[in-house]
DNA sequence: TTATTATTGCAATTAATTTCACATTTGGGA
DNA sequence: TCCCAAATGTGAAATTAATTGCAATAATAA
């Protein structure tokens, strides 16, 4: 029977990770969850409780060996999997996540771009062309495509997602500003500026 | 003594919010608690929670009027305040922003951008000229900016931060991949695109 | 060798959030 | 007019998440 693990700490694994990627840089070799959690401001109970879902791999009154817990992690959140996204929707937001580079780093890569609009189709951004959608059955087989971008608007991007799980991607990374419905076996990640974005609006409007 | 409102409440406030608008354009003048939680996989016990958190707007047997919630909703979030943003990093990722149509729809607007590539300044995007760093000052206190919005690499974020905070920023919307410290009194809301991305592989591993 | 200090792992507790259950209200139809 | 169906609002129960407290372990210094 597989353990259910919470959301909030699945979310809390990446920071983690990507202190530990700092801290491998600085040549520490070993950590504190004391140590950790005062640079990420969660507190060291936070972090040993997370970890231990998983299993132990600190030592007492030593800590955590860095290099091992971020292996640990990154095993845990599957980044060792060299995911290959395809973007749907090469706007600005689109274009602009087709150049970012901060996805390396966690090993991921952008193999395929598509669009419908004819101006856009042929362009190439960040050295990958732009395809019709309609080319899209057979590039996300060629190129293996595990995971689809959304950044279409929020009035395409149901017809969008149908079209993604229909080619076979395994999972989808939605920006369009809608609940998209998609079977329960594909994970599905709504990144919603306008939800950050409003929640600011309210706290600066409390005082 | 104000009551708190919890952060999960008032992340749903914006999907309430948005799909009350899309409602109010199909003519349709109530709405059920049941029919929203529908519309947004949310159940209705809820969102009548969630709302009885800032008083009573339902007549019982009816359901809520759908203009007069929206605009309570509006007023919770303080979106009648026409937030003007200033963007630091005009890259990929702050050029996209600058362009972002939805903000718009919320109340906020982008009133001016800064870089500190002279490549970058004096460039025009949306129609607003980039600035450079050294003119923060003087341009966010004329143009009444409200909001810093921080685009640029992890490294630089923090000085960023502690700049617009010194010019008089009241709070920070942060897409850098980092954990900024700042005055208490200042929102902060973190966008971090790599938590997204690495719950959507952890997901994607687990089967 | 023996204290002392640092630190994890985990059980117990507390706090926060969600769900359940139902009394209450409203409008409409017989 | 009276009954029924459709809803809200809300206290109580259940669930989930975070915090606390502490035993166990390891390194170091006396």
């Amino acid at each position: 029977m597989k353990k259910i693990i919470s959301q909030a700490t699945i979310d809390r694994l990446p920071l983690y990770f990507r202190t530990l990627q700092l801290v491998e840089e600085e040549k520490t070799s070993i950590i504190s969850s004391d140590e950790l959690g005062k640079r990420l401001d969660i507190t060291p109970e936070q972090i040993r409780k997370d970890l231990a879902t998983f299993g132990q791999f600190g030592r007492k009154g030593i800590g955590y060996d860095v290099h091992e817990l971020k292996n640990k992690i990154s095993n845990i959140l599957g980044l060792h999997n060299k995911w290959r996204l395809a973007i749907v929707g090469v706007g600005h937001l689109g274009g602009a996540l087709a150049n970012y580079v901060n996805f390396a780093s966690l090993g991921f890569s952008v193999v395929a771009l598509f669009d419908k609009d004819k101006k856009i189709i042929g362009t190439e951004v960040n050295g990958i062309k732009v395809n019709a959608v309609s080319a899209m059955k057979r590039i996300i087989r060629e190129r293996a495509v595990d995971i689809g971008v959304i950044t279409v608007p929020a009035t395409e991007a149901q017809e969008v997602a149908d079209k993604l799980i229909d080619v076979g991607v395994n999972g989808i990374w939605n920006f369009a500003p809608i609940k998209l419905s998609v079977p329960s076996e594909i994970p599905l990640v709504n990144e919603d500026l306008s939800i950050g974005l409003s929640a600011l609006s309210y706290h600066m409007s409390q005082d």
